[in-house]
DNA sequence: CTGTTAGCGCATTCAG
DNA sequence: CTGAATGCGCTAACAG
């Protein structure tokens, strides 16, 4: 009797079927014993609760949806992993769900929603412009992981991530402290709220020293290996002259390096880099990279607390900037 | 209007419901202008079928379970953003679940085969004793991915992978023509398969070439960086003697190459190494990785494949090997 | 505390 | 080719 039903479940036990159900819902108003009861006759049936009848009666799940954009970027595979964990944490499950990289976030949510109701949402990556236009469609409560804009304000939106302008000031101005002044940058275009405030940070860092910022010197790269190789051999091409990279992600850093060393140039001896995120990789790679360390595991269990307090009590959303950190390696010289 | 069910579309169209219904399953018993004129009116509206009510009433969902041994592995990662892709080209969802290294992916499958009734599951990693032991018990079609093995035998259980003996055999053959002849092993415990596949392969290759295989040359570790660096500590630390060293995934010889560079050896010069899997960051490193490249994407697709014709026709279970390829990268020098 | 009953949204006979 | 009616398994009033 591989599928039971709860009315087999009261035909056995000589209850009712809203007596099961009371007690698969752990409901307070059934007796101890009755309870006891039905638990053991389900137990010694192997019976398992039908979900989709469940769900179709209340009309939602136990589930996230877990919405990503970029799915070559390794940081966010690392990341997925842990806000598995913390789903699973809290009872419930993720599904994760990969868009392109041009793809509308917002459309793909609602499809989503509609297919699976998630009882919640948290989106990797993502721009904020799409969300401005429309997030206000979309009521589930929601997070946006790793990214933190003070131009979005949803009453059923929060937000975890490092102050990306602030630490991208701090990255450059410890290649300008280690002595640096000509400073390319390989990052992702305007239309990315990331790559726009961490270019801003950056470039604020430049001015505070008397820097003159040169466009010349920035080159357009998504967060992938590939496109950041090609990206530094168009710097290169263009005889960009520079000492020193900031890269918006490790796996940027990594694609450069590459392009960098094939065109003979060392690293940290000709060009000094820093990157952005603090992969494992980048702990492992030669020369360890010097990079800005974002707080994933906190991230990843920041996002999926807010969201579970938003479902479960109603909490307003919330914006939490976390601290990242500096990661002193060896991909930085100082001259 | 944001939840609309097909009575509404029906209300809307002027036909019944069970015309949309018709039109929803692709039916061919619909006259086209109906068909046309339906499929507008739900575009239109942006319906979206009740996927719980539709899985409630044909006892059966649209969604195959992922299950991953071994998080830290990233060419896992890769490979299930790969599987993913192919799940949706045929219209199923894929739903991940992470396991701990030493979990148990039997008890696990069993426990989600409960709660969300996939049509089938794809493995990737696992332990061939757990599956001789306990997949007797499991019946839907399932698929163990990137591992073959002739001693599992089941009619609802298909493998695609590489012949892992061939490929170390290949790689370390590689290694012996470049005139090495002190070849350092890491790798997985004997209780992992495709570890004892890679590190047969790599010895039969060695004894084929008239070269003492030394057990002082052999590294225990798992399939991750951190493991990996402590895995070549040790070694260097006990003074084993290579020239070369053969690690069975690529982040594993990351790891690896970490710890040699850090003791002061160089690679190639010192030290060459080959790797396993061909992940992205192994065309990008530096110096490139000299690895066996498993042809990933081939994998993903054929195991879905595989996994759609058991599920949809009842295909009988089969074992496809597919080829790796050596991608001759920088890190091993001839001597 | 417990039982009866009416749908949740959809697929599917069975009649037209 | 199309429509009306039934029930998938479960939850939640409502009525004891």
């Amino acid at each position: 009797m591989p599928n039971m039903t709860i009315k087999d479940i009261a035909r056995i036990s000589g209850c009712s079927v809203s007596t099961i159900s009371r007690v698969i819902n752990d409901r307070p108003d059934v007796r101890p014993e009755t309870k006891e009861h039905v638990l053991k006759v389900m137990r010694d049936a192997g019976f398992v609760p039908n979900t989709n009848a469940r769900q179709l009666k209340i009309q939602q799940s136990r589930s996230l949806a877990f919405v990503v954009k970029g799915t070559r970027n390794i940081f966010f595979s690392d990341f997925l992993v842990q806000l598995q964990r913390a789903a699973t944490l809290y009872g419930y499950n993720g599904i994760v769900s990969y868009l392109d990289e041009n793809a509308n976030e917002i459309d793909a949510a609602e499809k989503i929603l509609r297919e699976i109701k998630p009882k919640g949402m948290i989106f990797l990556g993502g721009s904020v412009s799409n969300f401005q236009k429309g997030f206000a469609s979309i009521s589930v409560p929601s997070v946006l992981a790793t990214l933190v804009s003070d131009k979005l304000n949803f009453p059923n939106l929060s937000m975890v991530g490092v102050d990306d302008r602030a630490a991208s000031y701090q990255a450059v101005s410890y290649l300008i402290q280690q002595g640096h002044s000509k400073i390319a940058v390989l990052g992702g275009p305007v239309t990315s709220y990331p790559s726009m405030m961490r270019r801003e940070g950056a470039q604020q860092a430049m001015r505070d020293a008397g820097i003159q910022f040169n466009d010349n010197l920035y080159g357009l790269s998504n967060y992938d290996f590939e496109s950041a190789y090609h990206a530094m051999n168009s710097l290169l091409a263009r005889r960009a002259e520079f000492t020193a990279l900031f890269a918006m992600s490790d796996v940027i850093a990594f694609g450069a390096i590459r392009a960098l060393v094939s065109a003979g140039f060392r690293v940290p001896e000709d060009v000094s880099v820093i990157g952005f995120d603090g992969i494992t990789m980048s702990r492992y790679c030669v020369p360890v990279m010097t990079t800005i360390v974002q707080p994933s595991e906190q991230i990843a269990l920041q996002s999926i607390e807010l969201l579970v307090r938003q479902i479960e009590h109603g909490a307003p959303a919330q914006t939490i900037t976390l601290q990242p950190e500096l990661q002193r390696g060896e991909s930085v010289r100082a001259i």
